[in-house]
DNA sequence: GCAACATTGTGCAAAAGTGCACAATCCTTC
DNA sequence: GAAGGATTGTGCACTTTTGCACAATGTTGC
């Protein structure tokens, strides 16, 4: 969805394996399970129930640790506690990342309730919306601000993200006072392609389309039935 | 995101190149498109300017929309309406679908809300909550029903697809039942993976993921900005 | 009707991603 | 302390995806 952006090599120095695009989709997700296995008192885990709990290969799992450096042991697998740190690390999220978000309707509320994102170390700091009867509200303790003031709460609490979940016809224009603000990276939720420069990372989430990827697997499979007989 | 489950290959036929896996992932991004252009009156569109639009080679959407036939003219391009309605009918969006969600939160409201859907030929037919304290309520004239009653739902109304919008813990369980039910498609947005037989089509989207991945494109242009000092 | 131009369809090669197989390594048990 | 079992790291081959280049085809202007 976001085949156009930001680059994911990673070297400064000259021959090295470089960081594929597919494994670091992946690493959120190991991510994910490792800390869960974590919490279950989980001290080791092998690269074969990774893959399955991921659906995929053991040695493409391998793979993809093999470049957080030699973290596993021949004979016992890797230890859960040092590789999460290590994919925490690699990721980004072994601190937390200021956001804002902006357009509060239902797709935002959702997002804040959804305690996934503070246990990952992500934190909003600032809500707004264009809409005069929101602008001063609160949610979850989190005052609505107007959209005049992006720039001065950016630079105020150090934001580096932004989530954008306006209408479609209101997101280039948001993004643009975003990027003006000094944002870092957006996560866009309007259907529309968002034009960014290059130093600001894009990622583009299209509700519409997933289901449309899911409408077509159906039809396919409904196809393929109707073949077989 | 979704890489075990049913395959897009759809040939009855012998040695002809099947769908690649990548082209249908597009589709859906060339017809949001086209349809926009359509509307702003462009009669032909050439594979260069689908291909700037979505940030790809050219030669790649020509390679794509030759699974839909040799509908493209040379020296002129391809006429809108045509690829149109021949994307709509690869990808099975050439008549309703129907589809039931299960669990009416914030993110519920928000897809309910977002006329993307409705636009593109999905249509709400029934809502399931296991809060006996919103069964019975409305949302935009839809009721909100006890899951006990969703293989009802299902039958009567014709429902191929489900949207999952329930915390993690229920997921599967929630999931289970609709298979029982005989639903086809699952769109997932419960932060776990969904275990369903291979006759059903399953998409996951995972938000803290997507968050995640922004994190790390943006940590990477740090780090670049850094290493190029 | 012919030259100039634009654009498609596709063979071919390069790049990226995946999976197998196996040597190397470590733990456990006797 | 040696054998057996488990698991990693990775070379190699295979598959999928992408991009280039160009012949083939259609249009337009004169």
């Amino acid at each position: 969805m976001s085949k156009h952006d930001a680059t994911p090599e990673a070297n400064g120095a000259a021959g090295e394996p470089r960081l594929s695009r597919a494994s670091v989709q992946r690493f959120s997700l190991y991510l994910r399970h490792l800390e869960r296995w974590k919490k279950e008192g989980l001290e080791v885990v092998s690269s074969s129930q990774l893959g399955d709990a991921l659906g995929i290969n053991d040695a493409q799992v391998r793979k993809d640790l093999a470049y957080l450096g030699n973290l596993g042991q021949p004979g016992i697998g890797y230890y859960t506690q040092e590789l999460i740190s290590a994919l925490r690390y690699r990721l980004g999220v072994d601190h937390t990342w200021n956001a804002v978000l902006v357009g509060v309707g239902n797709l935002a509320r959702a997002l804040l309730r959804y305690g996934g994102f503070a246990q990952q170390g992500f934190r909003f700091v600032g809500l707004f919306d264009a809409d005069p009867q929101k602008v001063g509200q609160k949610i979850d303790g989190l005052q609505i601000h107007s959209p005049e003031k992006l720039a001065a709460v950016i630079a105020a609490e150090r934001v580096d993200l932004a989530v954008v979940a306006v209408p479609a016809a209101e997101a280039q224009q948001v993004a643009d006072a975003l990027v003006a603000a000094g944002i870092k990276g957006i996560l866009n939720f309007a259907p529309t392609l968002l034009r960014v420069p290059t130093h600001v990372s894009l990622i583009a989430v299209d509700l519409a389309v997933q289901l449309e990827q899911l409408a077509f697997l159906v039809h396919l499979a409904q196809q393929e039935s109707t073949d077989a007989r």
